[in-house]
DNA sequence: TACCGACGGTGCGGCACCGTACAAAGCGAT
DNA sequence: ATCGCTTTGTACGGTGCCGCACCGTCGGTA
């Protein structure tokens, strides 16, 4: 059984410890390695999932089959976010953009403890705001900012999420991440990497200068940021 | 003292008597002119609402001052929801956008209640779940539809929302929802316009044929509003 | 060591949308 | 009827990103 001293996770971490207490017994560790699948859209969610590495993309799709992220999550948060909020499903695509572990309950087992505990579910609720505020916020960027200002943003919550200044990710994927070209990305990495903020290798991107690297984002970033610590302590 | 059988909103007309009868003696009608704003960015929530008639625009906002629309209610939902996912306050901006009428609560009578009725509460987090659904669609198609797809799907979420076929909406306004030039919008309304889609006429937008308005906005329409009457009933 | 699929770099024409600007038209107030 | 403000129509050059395509390179596998 987990031991909350040792968890990662910033949900479970930050718990009352009889909260914790309460949902341990329930929780299973998984491996999510690439590609592993949190939430199948429209179907129904059997486990949620609370991260302790690694990192998933929320991903929307229009039918003529174009998609779009709207939303990232790691060990900052937890995944099947709608189950609290009473619905068992979800049109987006919960999956993991780098691999990693972490713990899944069932979830009958998690809405039980969760409506016998108001503080437990208010953490929980807490963060589905924040998650709420990273999705508008990606609607703003991607309606109003240059695709090099998306994709700063994009390394800085990455590596918010990830212990590593260099994370495997291609610029394919990004692609799909961001909603444009390959090789709109491929342009816009340059432009960084020109700048000396990153250093890309084949499937890898480093981050040289976080500092800077938050200027060249600007106003893409920082909003959900301060949300989370505002409401959910230090990352 | 409102009566549930009257009541125009789609949740509270679809409310457990009882837990109408809870909110009841709290609910203070309000005149929701255009312009009223209902949330400021940042500030306490002293107040939520639930619109009659009208609509609200929910904006978020760089630090540049560019700004996009990242959802809508109307009498389909409630605002200020944030206080229900126990944060006080929001980056976003609220404000009424066509005027009408509503009530509103003190947030600390609404959530004294909705903390002793789970049903009420279930009802509240499930429109929490529309709206997030409905802001990751606006991430979507602003990252990947042309104007005049994304104009047809606003025209469209306003109508679902307002008793009649034309509403009050100047191309300015459009253009700040949008996150495009003024002048954009006048093109594409003039691209539906051409279609005998809709019909333009000084600050205002009608509706001609809706069938054919839906094919427009093509793929950019219609998730949230399926996950709304699965949850929630029809419109 | 050779192969092969995945990944990244680059080029080209095209177009949606931009910023800016100005004028015409609508409409309320005096 | 006139004024003045708001709203809309239109134009122009500029550019960010598109779709498409091709090739070089990397790295795992046989």
């Amino acid at each position: 059984m987990p031991d909350q001293s040792t968890v990662r996770n910033r949900l479970l971490a930050g718990l009352e410890p009889a909260d914790f207490a309460c949902l341990a017994p329930f929780m299973e560790p998984v491996a999510l390695d690439v590609d592993y699948v949190l939430v199948v859209p429209n179907k129904p969610i059997e486990h949620v999932y609370f991260i302790e590495s690694g990192m998933v993309s929320v991903v929307a799709e229009k039918s003529d089959g174009r998609s779009i992220e709207v939303g990232i999550y790691g060990r900052d948060g937890m995944g099947a976010t709608p189950v609290l909020l009473g619905s068992d499903r979800t049109p987006h695509h919960h999956f993991m953009q780098i691999g990693g572990s972490g713990f899944r309950l069932k979830t009958a087992d998690f809405l039980r403890v969760v409506r016998q505990s108001p503080t437990l579910q208010n953490v929980m609720l807490r963060f589905v705001h924040v998650f709420m505020t990273q999705t508008a916020q990606s609607a703003l960027v991607n309606g109003s900012s240059v695709i090099e200002e998306r994709l700063a943003r994009w390394v800085l919550m990455c590596n918010d999420r990830i212990d590593s200044d260099e994370f495997p990710i291609t610029h394919d994927f990004l692609s799909m991440m961001l909603g444009v070209r390959r090789s709109s990305v491929t342009d816009a990495i340059h432009i960084l990497e020109g700048a000396n903020l990153i250093k890309a290798t084949r499937g890898h991107i480093q981050i040289l200068d976080r500092k800077r690297l938050e200027r060249a984002a600007g106003a893409s970033y920082g909003v959900p940021e301060a949300e989370f610590r505002r409401l959910l302590g230090p990352l």
